[in-house]
This record gives structure tokens, C-alpha cells and sequence, in this order.
DNA sequence: TGTTCGTATGGTAGCGCTACCGTATCGGCC
DNA sequence: GGCCGATACGGTAGCGCTACCATACGAACA
């Protein structure tokens, strides 16, 4: 007989345990712990009798216990570079959640992106800590020498927010070109023509693609894009500023401006004001992201929304199944998973006025 | 004989365990383990021997295995209402740090703080999810509601930012008053002395500290307060903008607007372009928090430091003492954690033009 | 002198889970 | 039929730690 029951007196709580699921399913713990790890080699009537159990007496595998006996990897690395605070914390709020659902640490590392052997060592350093997968929110997911890092040490990883798929690596994105397309189109709804464009850092594959997908948009929409109204912006609020004023220092300024973050549109909605030009009486302006702070801004700026807490969750998610993967030796096929975005309507987007 | 000693298959990482500790220092793994929870009913010298021994082979505990033996408390809830993405990102940052450190998790709850039967739903489901303390970032450190809940279920729990220490909960702070105190006599040694005030929320109290600050250093280097230049904000961009415009539109507008928090500061700044002022030039403008996406924008503002990402740190620090003090029945001492705030001198503020 | 108590330590027995190994069954193939 | 591999399970033995109890000793009582 294996044990006299469950009778020790110093549990507190009742717990569901293995044991209990196994009874009531009428295998051995073994099996169900093969079921809940999602092994091989159990047959598909066992394995749903088992989960059936499962449910049954709402079992939840100890976290505790799994780690001590050695299985289950616990620490998730999470290596950021500059992005901002705000996008971070949303980020963090996800990652966290997902975290909690699967009992795992996070660990957070801040990484300069700007010096190699800095690199090295944070990613060390990580690794020293004991990470068993790192998640790479932008834009360290689309850094070249972060990824040859991280496979130089075989570690799992997934990258959020590359404008592209990735080949080497998961990853979680929205569709850029796609965002970048309705916002136009809904621009052009509203009777804009002349649309200026604000282009995001040259590094970052998703400027391209929103660029790309404005472009689109235009040229589908009929409306011609001139060369003078896409402007370089490097994603912070001074270049926003700055290309804005480029823009609405010209002759024949546009009725509208789509710069390619949120920061840059508010940097926009600065210049139009310096200029006494109302927003968006006088000009529109959209963004992209839909930071939190910008909402609370005055005119809120029309925007799209990423699902940053969302995306950061199925990172850790993915991450989690290359992570099981590797510990069984398998390699994991990557994956890429595109997440809906949504437009934002706020007041910053007006028809134009008649010229 | 205890056990052949170490030689299990699957044991690859070769870490010392308590099992060491305890041969090591010539003591029983039970007594190691009391002298690292800190328990009494050890005698001092046997103590030193064991954290000789400890510090010898730099042990440390197996925190899977302490909470699978059942003690050791791992959860720490997050609650928070509204405070900014940004302020929430790098309170998590350090609080996360800390958690990790302790090997604890971290649990977030988002909490509406307008509803007192949310309030209640909310932190039933914090306790079920099994959280054994609770830190509180503003505002909901001051909310009578949470405390009186949290009381109730007798949860440990650590405000940070309350203006004021609290009788019946530690607090980790800075010294509101003393920071606008500092900021005040900055303006004053700029040359300003039409200085004017935009208040935070009056729900909080760090706002009415913050005001105490600002007219004990008017009053100390011998200017008078008008009525006039104190105005209500409620800690948002648009009251900030609203409070400025008032102020503005005054005959004799004040020469510098001191904004009881960084949003409101970034709404004055905007008012100010509004009316074709040049910030700093015709108008200096001061925040306070240091919010990070400001300090990103232009002109960037004079404001106070409050080291966030520290203060979530020794917050959570403070709530495993109190944690531990709980589980073995004593009732810990409440804390007043007072730490240092800097006052962070950019652009905005500049010595005002003659009249 | 016994009987309490408070102090200081050790031994035992798990916490809930999985790595590892053993066994049993089922084809397929010589 | 006999052998082998793949599949499908079960049993055992811990992972490292602490709750709980037992013990041992001195001092403080009656």
C-alpha cells in the first residue's frame, strides 16, 4: 500500500493533490503527471479521463513541489532596452500576469543597446541568475547580436514587436503594414488628401512596414504621396516635433499628419500649437501605439492601439513551450503570432477645412 | 546513519544544502535552519558557528524547497488604482527586483478606487489567490477603505507616498515638504519671487504637504503669497493646463508656475506656448516626480526626484518583516521610511526677464 | 527531592512532485 | 515462434526543507 491517505496534521489547507486526481481517475500519479506536462506515450482515452479528473477536482499541480523535484524551469529573463516607461509598464503588466499563472520568476534586465561587451555581460549575467528563457520586447528583439548571444547559449527566446517575422526566433507582433494601412484609410475617410507621413527609426523593421502600409493605403485611395511629406523621425517627441515644423512650414502644408508613434504625434500636436493652429480645426494629427500617457493629453490624440499587456502575455506563453521543449530535447518550431490592433478615435482627427 | 550522503543521479548542479551547513558546523540541519529563520532558543555561539559555516560555503536556501516543507510566505500583491503607466513601470521594476531577490512572487491587481464593493471583490481575490501582504503605491495608500479591508482580514501591507506617516501601517516616503520646500527656494535663488502654486489632488496628503512646503519657503525668504496664485489642480495634464490658463490670463501673471506634479507641469508648459510664451524665457515652469516620459519632452521641466523604483524596493522589504512577524505571532513595529529626494534642474526654469 | 518550567538541540516524517527505472503489451519482421 | 523496438503505464526514491515531537539540561519552584 502506498500511503495511509491523507491525514498529516500539519495540512492546513486541503489541497488537491496528484494523488487525488490519480484515485479519482483511477491511473497511477505518474500518468497524470505525464498528462498535465503534456508527454508522449499516453493514450488519448487515459489522457482525457485524466483531464476530465482534472477538472473535475480543479486540480492545480504545486509549483513548489515540481521545481524541487527538479523539473520545470521557474526564471523568465526580461531584457529591455529604452523603451518607454509607460510601454514598459503595460508590458510588465502582462508578463508578470502570465508569469504568475505559471509560477515562474521574472527577472528584469536593463541593456544598453548602444555597446557590444555591455551586451555580453547583462546577457551573462542573466544566465548567472539562472534564466531559462529570455523575453525581448522592442526593440531588443529585432537586435542582431542580442539573438547571436542568446543562441551562442542555446537559450530560448521570444522577440515582441518586430515589424516582420522572424527566422530564427518566435515572435509576437501586430501587423504594422496592416495598422499603418487602416489608419490611413481612416484619414482619407475623413476627407484627407494631402497627408504628411513621419517615418520611424531607420532600425526598426516596423517603421518600415508602417511606412509601407501608409503607402499603401495612398496609393490604393488614389492620392498621390509627395517625396517632400514623408519625413525621417526617430520615435521620440523632439524629432516629432521637428519634422512637424519641417512640414508645416511649407507653402501648401498638409491637412493631416501620421507620425509613426505616439510620441511624434504629440511632438506634432506641439509644433501645430506654437504655430497658433488648432488641432484638429486646423490640422489632424495621428499616432501609433496608444501610450497611456498621450490619451490623457489635450487634444487625445487618434492612435492605434497595440495589446502590449496581451502581447507580453503570449510571449511568456510561447516562450514557455521552447522552454518545455527544450528540456525534452526537442527543437521547437518557431512561431509567429500576430495579434489583432485596433484604431483609436479620439479628437485629433477632424475633416479638413475647405481651402 | 542519516543517508549514504550525496550521490543521486539526477542531482547535476552540485549546491550546498542545509544537510552541509549542518556537518560543516558540527550542529543538526534543524538547528541551521533556526538560525537562518532568525528563531529563538539558539544559543549565540552556536549561532555564529552556523552563519560562519553558511557565509563558509555560501549557502542558500532552496526557497522551492522551504515552501514545499510549508512555511515561508512567497506571494506579495501588488494593488494598484491610477497612477501612470510610467510611475507603475518603475515602481514594478523595483519591486520586482526585490521580489526576486526573496525569491517571492509578485502578484498585480488593478483596483478602481471609486467603488467600495470593487475594492472588496478585489482584494477577496487577492487573498485567494493566496497573497500574504500587500503593498500600496499612491494613491491607494491613504484610501481609509483598502486599510480598514485589509485590517479586516488582518493582511500585512506597506503604503508608499503617503504625504504623512500612518499610525496603523508602515510607509516608505519622501518628505513632501521638504521637497517643495527645496524646489521653492530654487526658484527664489533663480530671482523669482511672483511665484505661483498649482495644488495636487486634495485627497491626498502629500498634496497638502507639498503646499506647506511651497508657502513655508515663500514665507521664510520673505515673499508674499497671493491668494490668486495658489490654484486647484487635481494631479492631471488638462487641470495643470486649465490652472495655468487662469494664471496667464491674470494682469500681472506670475514669472514661474511650481505644478505639484509633472503632469499638471507639462499642462502649464502647454498653456504657456498657447499664449506665445516661450518657456523659460517668459515663463519658468517646475514639476515634481520625475515622471519619465517628461523629461523627454521640451523644454524638459525642472522637477523632484522621488527615487520610485528604491522606494518599491524597501517597500516590499518592509512587508516580508512584517509577513515573517505575522507567521510567528508577534506584532511587528509600523515603520515611517523617510528616503532622500533630489531636485532635478533642466531647461524649464531660467531667471526672469525685468518688468 | 521531586516537579514544574523555560531553554536548547536532535530525529523523524513528510510537503507534492517528477527522474529514473521496471514491466507489460502490441505490432512488425526475419 | 522469437526477437526487437515503440508504446503505455506503475513503483520507488528522493528533491531540500521545516513542522512536530522527543529529549536533555539547568533553574526555579513547592
Amino acid at each position: 500500500m502506498p500511503k495511509p491517505s491523507r491525514s498529516s496534521a500539519r495540512r492546513v489547507r486541503d489541497v488537491v493533490t496528484i494523488h487525488d486526481v490519480a484515485k479519482h481517475a483511477g491511473v497511477s500519479p505518474m500518468t497524470v503527471s505525464r498528462v498535465v506536462n503534456g508527454e508522449r506515450y499516453v493514450r488519448t482515452e487515459t489522457r482525457d479521463a485524466v483531464l476530465a479528473s482534472v477538472r473535475a477536482l480543479n486540480y492545480a499541480p504545486n509549483q513548489a513541489a515540481r521545481v524541487l523535484a527538479g523539473a520545470e524551469e521557474r526564471k523568465v529573463g526580461l531584457l529591455y532596452g529604452n523603451p518607454s516607461a509607460a510601454y514598459l509598464g503595460e508590458f510588465l503588466l502582462g508578463a508578470l500576469d502570465e508569469c504568475g499563472r505559471k509560477s515562474a520568476q521574472l527577472m528584469l534586465q536593463k541593456c544598453a543597446t548602444d555597446d557590444d561587451t555591455i551586451e555580453r555581460a547583462v546577457l551573462r549575467k542573466l544566465i548567472k541568475s539562472g534564466a531559462d528563457g529570455v523575453v525581448l520586447p522592442p526593440p531588443l528583439g529585432e537586435h542582431a547580436g542580442v539573438h547571436a548571444l542568446l543562441r551562442e547559449h542555446d537559450m530560448p527566446a521570444v522577440a515582441v514587436s518586430p515589424g516582420l517575422p522572424l527566422t530564427h526566433c518566435s515572435s509576437v507582433r501586430i501587423d504594422d503594414f496592416r495598422a499603418a494601412y487602416d489608419m490611413t484609410r481612416h484619414l482619407m475617410d475623413m476627407g484627407h488628401s494631402q497627408i504628411a507621413f513621419i517615418k520611424g527609426h531607420p532600425s526598426l523593421s516596423a517603421s518600415g512596414e508602417r511606412l509601407r502600409g501608409f503607402e499603401a493605403a495612398m496609393r490604393e485611395g488614389g492620392c498621390k504621396v509627395q517625396r517632400a511629406f514623408l519625413v525621417q523621425g526617430y520615435f521620440d517627441y523632439r524629432s516629432g516635433l521637428d519634422a512637424a515644423e519641417k512640414l508645416l512650414a511649407r507653402p501648401e502644408p498638409p491637412t493631416a499628419i501620421f507620425a509613426s508613434n505616439d510620441d511624434m504625434a504629440a511632438g506634432a500636436v506641439s509644433a501645430a500649437h506654437r504655430r497658433g493652429l488648432d488641432v484638429p480645426t486646423d490640422l489632424s494629427v495621428a499616432g501609433f501605439d496608444d501610450t497611456p500617457i498621450l490619451g490623457a493629453l489635450w487634444p487625445a490624440v487618434t492612435t492605434i492601439r497595440q495589446p502590449v499587456a496581451q502581447m507580453a502575455e503570449r510571449a511568456v506563453d510561447l516562450l514557455f513551450k521552447e522552454m518545455r521543449a527544450k528540456r525534452q530535447g526537442v527543437r521547437a518550431a518557431f512561431v509567429d503570432h500576430v495579434v489583432e490592433h485596433s484604431l483609436v478615435k479620439r479628437e485629433s482627427v477632424a475633416a479638413p477645412r475647405r481651402r
